[in-house]
RNA sequence: GGGCCCGUAGCUCAGCGGUUAGAGCAGGGGACUCAUAAUCCCUUGGUCGCAGGUUCGAAUCCUGCCGGGCCUACCA
């Protein structure tokens, strides 16, 4: 395993939006294996880019009124910014709009041609005459064409209301959301690439040689590659952002075409940067290639890319690997929650370290989604990292400011050599990207740690009188392996706390640079003051991310939402009620009624008595406490909601058959609901 | 509509065919006071989503159902 060369990338980000928290499992994910192999002494390089192309891109920039050169560099700054403060270390963060991934998508294009992949065939799509572009399904909004349903505001390939998938030529009434403008039909020559043709290729591929998941190779097989690949729809027409084709002036190359050469493309200036011969990268065996994905982008990442690097003559991947998405208190991020937290925004609250630990803890080599739960976010870093891990530091090391360590390291019981032997676990562990087992055996060595010191009681011989040479000695022997012990697990946690690892190489005078240095104990060296090296996690720091998260302050937002300014009274004095299930909901009986008759109760304070029609014969007789807030003869001919199956009640001035349905708390203010115009008495409320 | 993944103690998860199902956190009791109300000892707590099947033996394999997450859509 030694002497390995690595190439590693994270999946490009797209220049249309920041980095938010879901990004970051995976970036974070790949600087711990980039920092772990390279601690390791394997030679690795970590190359990422920005994902620059696509329709998307050239509408932002319109609506921004800028130049898409210009988004694209503001917004690759405010990634490197965003991935600097969360300590990834990318070797080289490029662009896919770079003349270097220009010359790759040349030459991979070229090969595909020359392989007799490429063919030509008519697409029919709709077109903004106003903004002068072909629009993709979800730029274009209209009716549901199926007859039944006929729903308004619907995007181009379904309807969300009766599930129908249509083209967006059928829908009725079709508008552009660039414009507002009515589009029209236009053909249009697209060129594919035939990928059936490498189908042989890409079954042995992703089958064999460990180079996917076991269960992605199983979703590969039973769902692409169980019948004829489909051909690869690889160019749009101007005007499009991105690289035009050279032997097909007008067309553009899709911008998942380029994305992934973007790899080779930032490689390639790597190498120029810093001397590096790039077919030893890209074009050798002695080169193991390992791409960080999501399991979103799968397909692309193990059918086309393999099929494009292969018909290019680049290397393989060794591996993909491919990771769950990240869910918040258990549900998909969301803004209105305040869960769809900016990379940036944690910054202004919190410690990066938490993070990479937390999501360190939770990885594994599956794809399964992990979930980021803040009480047990709050819980885990106070008790692992603050009260297990850097507590071993804290309670020994100020003991050792005057004398430094022995210089002999002491008998430990052999505690020592078993986090020695931990260590071949936990690089296999880090290897093979099982993250969360690496944690857990490095947290069983803290608290063995923690148990050491307690039962050897450094703190009772301190306090013997001065002067006592073989007490003190006790003192310094039982530390030093108290800070051995913890210098081993900083060492064994410089991957995922590489701040962590360096306040250790601060204290103790000495530098961790290779995992290595775990396996012999530091003596003799001084020791510095010691200062914390980590803070407890705030929760009052964590709510005030998500409240300031929950404020709509993204570029993403769509056009619809509304900005809220709403407070929270209403609910914090009434809070939600239990969760019901839609049977429960369906138990009640809302009805449209008309008001036919309302007249005072003689004696009542509160109380109206309402006649209330559901329609033809059907009338009832309710009692309602609005009295002094609706005047009688306000309320005869209106429309209300009335509980129509509620058991009727008597009361001192007559049977009440029912119950009107109002806004508002008990005894303050009361706001009827009424229907919309056009709803009818009698008419069931679902 | 199709598919993938998950469902084990209050919470987060490990175990994935073989002794009485484990850990951390939380809860309860005690000890200690060096340490960021940290640490240490003891302890409560589980019909391993439900129902069938395979097996000498199933949390672990198979089938169906239920619940959750996600992806995708004339492409699956």
């Amino acid at each position: 395993m030694n002497n390995r060369r690595l190439l590693v990338t994270s999946a490009l980000p797209y220049a249309n939006g920041h980095i938010h928290i879901g990004h970051l499992v995976e970036y974070i994910q790949t600087d711990i294996w980039v920092r772990f192999q390279k601690l390791a002494g394997q030679r690795c390089v970590y190359i990422c880019a920005d994902d620059t192309h696509g329709t998307a891109i050239m509408i932002r920039a319109r609506q921004e009124g800028i130049s898409e050169e210009e988004l694209i560099a503001k917004m690759q700054q405010a990634h490197v910014a965003d991935f600097a403060g969360f300590d990834i270390e990318f070797d080289h963060y490029g662009s896919t709009h770079s003349e270097e991934t220009r010359e790759v998508c040349i030459e991979i294009w070229s090969a595909l041609r020359k392989a007799g992949l490429v063919e030509e065939r008519e697409v029919v799509q709709l077109y903004d005459t106003q903004a002068g572009t072909f629009l993709a399904d979800r730029f274009v909004k209209g009716t549901c064409p199926n007859p039944a349903c006929h729903s308004p505001n619907q995007y181009g390939d379904s309807c969300d209301k009766c599930g129908l998938h249509y083209n967006p030529t059928d829908l009725i009434d079709p508008v552009s959301t660039l414009s507002g403008s009515k589009p029209e039909i236009r053909k249009a020559d697209h060129l594919f690439v035939n990928i059936e043709k490498l189908h042989g290729f890409l079954e042995e591929w992703t089958q064999g040689g460990g180079h996917l998941q076991p269960e992605v190779a199983n979703y590969l097989k039973g769902h692409f590659l169980c019948e004829p690949l489909h051909d690869w729809d690889v160019s749009r027409p101007a005007p499009y952002f991105g690289f035009e084709i050279p032997d097909s002036p007008g067309n553009y190359w899709y911008v998942w075409f380029d994305a992934p050469i973007g790899y080779i493309g930032s490689t390639k200036q790597w190498c120029q940067r810093y001397g590096e011969d790039f077919h030893r990268w890209w074009r050798s065996a002695e080169t193991e290639i390992h791409h960080f994905i999501g399991k979103d982008i799968t397909y692309f990442h193990t059918l086309f890319w393999p099929a494009m690097l292969k018909t290019g003559n680049f290397s393989l991947p060794k591996k993909v690997h491919i990771h769950g998405f990240l869910t918040v208190n258990g549900e998909k991020m969301s803004k209105s929650k305040g869960t769809f937290i900016r990379a940036a925004t944690y910054l202004e609250h919190l410690d990066p370290s938490y993070l990479r630990y937390y999501y360190a803890s939770k990885l594994s080599s599956g794809v399964d989604d992990i979930d980021l739960n803040f009480d047990d976010f709050i819980n885990k870093v106070n008790s692992d990292l603050v009260g297990k891990v850097v507590n071993i530091a804290s309670r020994t090391a100020r003991f050792l400011e005057r004398s430094g360590l022995s210089v002999m390291y002491p008998e430990d019981g052999g505690l020592f050599e078993e986090a020695v032997r931990d260590g071949k676990a936990i690089a296999e562990a880090y290897d093979s990207g099982d993250f969360s087992r690496a944690m857990r055996i490095i947290m069983a060595a803290a608290d063995r740690a923690n148990r050491y010191i307690e039962e050897h009681r450094p703190w009772e011989m301190a306090k013997q009188r001065e002067g006592e040479a073989s007490a003190a000695r006790q003192v310094q022997d039982v530390c030093t392996v108290g800070l051995n012990l913890f210098r081993q697990i900083a060492i064994y946690l410089a991957p995922v706390l590489p701040r962590l690892a360096r306040l250790t190489s601060e204290l103790l005078d000495d530098p961790i640079l290779r995992w290595d240095q775990a396996q012999r104990p530091l003596v003799g060296s001084r020791v510095r003051k010691f200062q914390h090296m980590m803070q407890r996690v705030d929760p009052k720091r964590v709510e005030a991310m998500v409240t300031a998260s929950a404020e709509p302050v993204d570029f993403d937002s769509t056009p619809e939402t509304t900005a809220a300014t709403d407070d929270d009274a209403a609910v914090r004095a009434e809070p939600i009620a239990g969760t019901i299930n839609f049977e429960d909901f369906a138990k009640v009986d809302l009805r449209v009624a008309r008001v036919l008759a309302a007249e005072d109760v003689a004696g009542a304070q509160k109380l109206l008595k309402l006649t209330l029609s559901l329609g033809g014969e059907n009338q009832r007789t309710v009692f309602a406490g609005i009295k002094g807030v609706y005047q009688p003869h306000d309320l005869v001919g209106r429309l209300v909601i009335c509980v129509a199956n509620l058991a009727p009640r008597k009361m001192k001035f007559g049977l009440s058959e029912g119950m009107i349905v109002a806004a508002g708390g008990p005894g303050s203010e009361c706001y009827l609901l009424s229907p919309d115009l056009g709803a009818k008495p009698g008419q069931r409320v679902h």
